[in-house]
DNA sequence: CGACGCATGTAACCTGTTACATGATTGG
DNA sequence: CCAATCATGTAACAGGTTACATGCGTCG
């Protein structure tokens, strides 16, 4: 099997969003929250250590913005390494992840408990919290990719963006869709 | 926050199997291949080390059955205590995990590519893993979970499979369309 | 004056991955 | 005889999580 690294996307995701434009950890932890953060999640304590290891690598740089009363800035940018290195991995095979989901260990143990409501009040949050990313990745749809009248279809990184948006929004809803039928099976009737 | 170790399931997903059925480490591994392991996966290495721990906590103990020709097998099965574990960490509520998708992280640096046709390449391979994976569901649901006519629907422990079942197949089948959606547009038609 | 946002880190720990290791039997 | 399957582990390392730590400015 191929090197370990190869398949780890985080060193990869910061570069793809530090090549769409420079920033600080502190900046990047705010993207790994909404955005790219949609589809691969990072703590800033993993930004700042795997930005450090890309430094040594010479895949990205910093230079020290000062700021009137704040903290410089560590500004980090991709440099011609990081870009070449952020090519290379974009060719490669990726690793087609298995499912990992606590909710569904906890439904097949569930014929352990005498009283399911603990285990549906679980599902019901889990449908809300879905149905809040369906909402969420709506709206930016909405916002952000509706197709321009002036330019016609969307291409390029935006197509690109938005190819990513409709993947969240259809494994979310199939998430709400299942949360539904659980329930629905469980209880009766619709929750 | 709560504790870390609430969240984390592999113990728990091992106490749901040897709940069902006392095993081995290698039976576990093998189980944790298929069924359970289409929802929390773990290699042989997890299993054995997290066993040894399971053991040392009291929650499951082992009987070495003697076999000819063979090494013994350590026989683990649930004890009271890990039975009441199980029982305490069904009642807790679970993470909503997000999406980690790397292919999804390739795709938003598509634009610094000239040519996508790795890429696409590697959407297509995805495709036909989630449509495998579709269709081994679907196999299992006809051959086991189909609703039987002596006994009417489901329940129990046979419908919180069934429904575990059901979530895998949807989500499988939301990547197999997200893949069409981005190789069509892509592509500009059907793969 | 207290909470929150900006800004960057260290340390400890847990989980997951990979490679290495052993040794027997069964089937082709 | 060679490969696969049964059966159980150790060791090294990479990645992810949580807690701890610091310090300034702004807004209410």
């Amino acid at each position: 099997m191929a090197p370990y690294r190869d398949h780890v996307a985080l060193e990869h995701a910061i570069l793809v969003s530090l090549a769409e434009r420079a920033a600080s950890g502190y900046d990047l932890t705010r993207r790994f929250e909404r955005s790219i953060g949609f589809f691969w999640r990072a703590t800033h304590q993993q930004i700042y250590r795997t930005l450090a290891r890309m430094e040594g690598e010479g895949w990205v740089a910093a230079v020290a913005v000062p700021q009137e009363g704040r903290p410089d800035r560590k500004e980090y940018g991709v440099t011609s390494a990081g870009s070449e290195e952020l090519r290379r991995w974009l060719t490669e095979p990726s690793r087609v992840v298995p499912l990992r989901e606590e909710l569904a260990v906890r439904l097949r143990g569930a014929d352990h408990l005498e009283d399911l409501t603990p285990l549906l009040d679980d599902l019901r949050r889990h449908r809300a919290e879905h149905a809040a990313r369906v909402r969420l990745y709506t709206d930016i749809e909405a916002r952000d990719f509706s197709p321009d009248l002036d330019h016609g279809p969307l291409s390029g990184r935006r197509l690109h963006q938005h190819l990513v948006l409709r993947g969240g929004l259809r494994v979310e809803q199939a998430f709400v869709d299942w949360c539904d039928e659980v329930l629905t099976s469980l209880t009766g009737d619709l929750p």
